[in-house]
RNA sequence: GGGCCGGUAGCUCAGGCGGUAGAGCAUCUGCCUUUUAAGCAGAGGGUCGCGGGUUCGAGUCCCGCCCGGCUCACCA
């Protein structure tokens, strides 16, 4: 196959074209023919009109002396309709030798087929690339989840449905760029590579600068240093980026993946609530045109979002008929009859994760936090044992976490040595101690809230997804082992050398 | 890491009590000037994921391994 497709170059520069063309200049792209002119019937398409396109080839009917074509661009299709007596020889004697996924260009004018099918008459063609591989099949598309993730490129010709994936990807981005420039934010970039990885719990993945000689954390998150720069006077910044997380891979994680984290000084956790209602239902406006979303046969509703605290949640979704009340979940002995846990703070979060949390399926803000699983949360001023910060959640998954930041510097210290010792005991993912940053906050940072909102997880949610990896253009697999193409192309190169 | 499922032609998939491997699309040849899952006639194409074992004989049975999916655990 390779051998008779690369044979093939030679006959299509034997007929004077180049098999890896040059630039073309066309006048429409696929999808504005079809805007333009989609609606439009045969009678006014006259008198002509002319264009020129371009895109790889999809589907070809040779019927001897005429044939059709679709042309595939950015995931939309148009007819090319080509006969003999309407081209010139060698055009024609191209199109004989065109194959499923060569890239053409076509001049020529709009016309409705028999069937009433928007085509183009083909009166030139313009070769651009030579395809050396068959493509997927034609209805069924490419399937296999490994081949679609290994060769994304190979899923992004065949199933016209993966490419409007990754724009509605751009555009949730887009969206939420836009938005927070609105309100006077401004995108900033901070280390990725970071001598104390914080902000998070997770275990990070190290690396080495030769030059410096010192090992070097993949940030888990940024947000020590978006602080930073709330204390330095940026009184609104966010940051879209990725973070790396040295943990397991399924649906939901991947190990690289990409957070929106912003900060607003002197608001408060509420403050962010009522902005993360607002983001979340103008982004799936503008990603998907409706702030009502289907999701795994789902309705998800993101113009209404619940507000819960943890302890409600957990009486709500309590799975007995008989639920505990609002004394039980804030008595601690009733909640160590319930969970292993070590703190009261721990068995409340405890009970939330395996009672509430996966019946969160319709957009829901849970709040009220534990102080010990929040070390840079400030302390909610009715409850120390507590924090000002919520969590959004959507069908079942965590997709946003917020709080009111912790400012006061000697707490910050005291927290810090709370996970110091979290660590002794043998907890790998407690915080590490961050003297720079409580340096900062002893220069005096304002009262701040900050948030983060996982992109790919509400990218699932916004296209219909059931994998993280569905959303993402590479995700992490094992490397592949040899391909054997170079070896391939080698001999043919040798070949054609000897011949 | 555990459990379950899968890997057969370029693609999508069948098949199998152990006996020389199948279809559709794609490819090649011929016919066909409005087709659209175009059609008709013919042809080629496979170390059945890899390695071992059992057997006269393994794609099929057994063991190990590789790759992937789902799921549980951990996390966002």
């Amino acid at each position: 196959m390779l051998a008779q497709r690369h044979a093939r170059i030679r006959e299509i520069e034997a007929l004077g074209f180049r098999s890896y063309g040059q630039r073309f200049d066309f006048t429409h792209t696929i999808p504005q023919i079809l805007a333009g002119h989609g609606s439009m019937t045969g009678g006014e398409l006259e008198p002509t009109i002319q264009v020129k396109v371009c895109g790889r080839i999809q589907t070809m009917r040779r019927m001897g002396k005429a044939g059709f074509a679709h042309l595939l661009q950015l995931g939309e299709k148009l007819q090319v309709y080509i006969r003999k007596d309407a081209v010139s020889e060698r055009d024609f004697a191209l199109y004989q030798l065109l194959d499923i996924g060569d890239i053409v260009g076509v001049s020529g004018y709009l016309f409705r087929t028999r069937t009433g099918e928007l085509s183009i008459h083909a009166g030139e063609l313009t070769f651009l690339a030579k395809t050396l591989l068959t493509m997927p099949e034609k209805w069924h598309g490419l399937e296999d989840v490994e081949t679609r993730y290994r060769q994304r490129y190979l899923d992004l010709i065949a199933n016209p449905e993966a490419q409007k994936v990754f724009i509605t990807r751009s555009r949730v981005i887009a969206s939420l760029r836009r938005q927070l420039e609105a309100r006077g934010f401004i995108e900033v970039e901070t280390p990725m590579m970071q001598p104390l990885y914080g902000g998070a719990t997770a275990r990070p993945f190290v690396t080495h600068h030769n030059t410096l000689d010192v090992d070097l954390y993949l940030r888990i998150a940024p947000e020590l240093y978006l602080k930073r720069l709330i204390v330095g006077g940026l009184d609104r910044v966010y940051e879209i980026n990725r973070n790396f997380r040295n943990e397991g891979i399924s649906t939901q994680h991947n190990p690289e993946f990409t957070m929106l984290e912003f900060y607003q000084a002197y608001t408060d956790y509420q403050g962010l609530m009522d902005l993360s209602v607002e983001l979340l239902r103008q982004t799936a406006m503008d990603a998907t045109g409706s702030a009502i979303v289907e999701y795994d046969g789902r309705r998800l509703d993101f113009s209404s979002i619940r507000r819960l605290t943890m302890r409600e949640a957990v009486i709500e979704f309590w799975m007995d008929a008989e639920g505990p009340s609002l004394e039980n979940v804030r008595d601690p002995d009733w909640l160590k009859r319930h969970s292993s846990k070590a703190t009261p703070g721990e068995m409340l979060v405890d009970l939330f994760e395996r009672v509430a949390e996966a019946h969160l399926y319709e957009p829901t803000i849970i709040y009220e936090y534990p102080v010990e699983t929040s070390p840079l949360s400030k302390n909610s001023l009715d409850d120390p044992a507590f924090v000002d910060r919520f969590e959004i959640y959507v069908a079942g998954m965590e997709i946003g976490n917020a709080y009111t930041e912790l400012n006061d510097p000697q707490e910050q210290r005291r927290r810090f040595e709370m996970q110091l010792t979290m660590r002794e005991r043998g907890d790998e993912e407690a915080h590490q101690m961050d003297e720079d940053y409580v340096r900062a906050l002893c220069y005096g940072m304002p009262p701040t809230g900050g948030e983060g909102i996982g992109l790919d997880r509400l990218t699932m949610l916004l296209t219909n997804s059931r994998s993280i990896r569905d959303v993402i253009l590479f995700p992490l697999l094992r490397p592949e082992g040899p391909i054997g193409i170079a070896d391939e192309l080698r001999a043919l190169d040798d070949g054609g050398a000897a011949s």
